[in-house]
DNA sequence: CGAACTGTTGAATAAGGTCAAACCAGGTGG
DNA sequence: CCACCTGGTTTGACCTTATTCAACAGTTCG
């Protein structure tokens, strides 16, 4: 229970103008915007604006109103809630592609941290609000968005609640190897844009508990680290059935 | 890490006929149905089915096509994971008024179970989809409600992740309160409709912990204990001091 | 009244946390 | 080019919290 304070510079972003071009926007199929058609998409580009954000720098503070939701368009984010003398959890992180924020709530719950150099295409609240009322595509591909994201979240509790750190660990290696297939990116080493201790607030361990359970992983062959700090799964069965429980 | 199979009937349901009269209902105000027009609930009315649920008996299963989505009018019940070896975590808690299931995912990822008997208005999957399309009110309501859950499945993390056993169990009480005084229910003793074998697997810990805990808090003078196993808060502050870790 | 539950309490154990030291890689500057 | 620093990471020794195992108490119900 040491108290750890958020590190983040408040606020450390770099206003530039409306997104370019859709068309060649690098997350244009994965993102909210699939589900729009021609028109509905020049809309949603009208209020949009692409912002960047320094490692480290805080995106939205919880309890304050919320002034933004978006879509990461590159790097990663963190969102973690914090308990007053400093523990932490992390609730979630963010790639390209995923959106940000909730568009319904007047006021975040979380905060949501830089972890790299992060590119998001911004939806001003009071717009986005509007627009959801008049694009009814819009609000169905959101309200899809929403009961995935709450099905992690369940599925996280799962995890936070009744597996053991090893268990944690497998689960977690395999999100990030199936979000990263999500976006295109399969089969190719895991990169870990976060640190030991930011996997430690998502898996509700410690730094040194993560570190053990890499080294037992990497000693039992389920995983190999790379030069780069990148994670090869060596036995994709063997760490799902970690993963599950089951081994 | 005990194996503890889940004990629900397989269905045991009783069907009824559509709902008698939404004006009259209990959850009327507070339900999916508060953001609808006089029409509107009459479609949604349409195709609601009102169903009865015996205590223990199963409401809908994890891995199955959805079949369903509904609003509790009576009764409790408790929405779950499994892990293979029976190991359980409870997700939520459902108490009149609040909508279960979610409508978007065409496979649900968690079983739901009556801990009481039950009485849900029901809304057939495929009907619901299509009228979702065609009203935009209830996509709304239903955005909005999504939004809240996984506002609360945050703070669940949180407390999953982070939080001492004694905190947790403040912090079930609280919301157990609040929720109790969102339906209208304010100031009375907190009825406890699940056993401590379930307020275990909701919380993370154990049925020995959880005892353990109350015991304390009875101790201490923070809370007291009814005859019906009813729980009275005495000390409001000092219990939220509890739950957010500043006592 | 006694069986079957559910809940409480106690003692022993283990999983993960805490504290502290060593390690390692990537920069910096002599 | 290499010693030196610095941050993150790993490893080890010890400790704490919650779990496990076990006994017991209270209720409910046949």
């Amino acid at each position: 229970m040491k108290l750890v304070v958020g590190n983040a510079c408040p606020r450390h972003e770099t206003e530039a103008a409306a997104p370019q071009d859709c068309a060649h926007c690098a997350v244009r199929e994965i993102a909210v915007c699939t589900a729009l058609s021609g028109p509905e998409l020049e809309r949603l580009r009208g209020i949009a604006v692409t912002k960047l954000y320094e490692p480290g720098s805080l995106v939205f503070a919880a309890e304050e109103p919320t002034s933004m939701v978006g879509t990461v368009v590159q790097g990663t984010i963190k969102c973690f809630k914090l308990l007053a003398d400093g523990r932490q959890q992390v609730v979630g992180f963010f790639f390209p592609g995923d959106f940000v924020g909730s568009p319904t709530q007047e006021t975040s719950h979380a905060f949501a941290e830089a972890l790299t150099p992060v590119e998001i295409c911004v939806f001003p609240f009071p717009a986005i609000q509007r627009l959801i009322r008049e694009m009814p595509n819009l609000e169905r591909r959101l309200l899809k968005l929403a009961n995935e994201d709450l099905d992690l979240a369940q599925e996280w509790m799962l995890l936070l609640g009744r597996k053991t750190a090893q268990e944690r660990l497998a689960t977690f290696l395999l999100l990030l190897a199936h979000k990263a297939k999500a976006r295109g990116v399969a089969g190719a080493p895991i990169d870990l844009p976060m640190n030991r201790s930011e996997i430690a607030d998502y898996l509700g361990l410690t730094i040194e508990t993560v570190s053990r359970q890499f080294t037992k992983l990497k000693a039992s062959g389920h995983i190999r680290i790379a030069h780069n700090n990148e994670v090869v799964i060596r036995n994709l069965e063997g760490l799902t059935a970690i993963a599950e429980g089951t081994a």
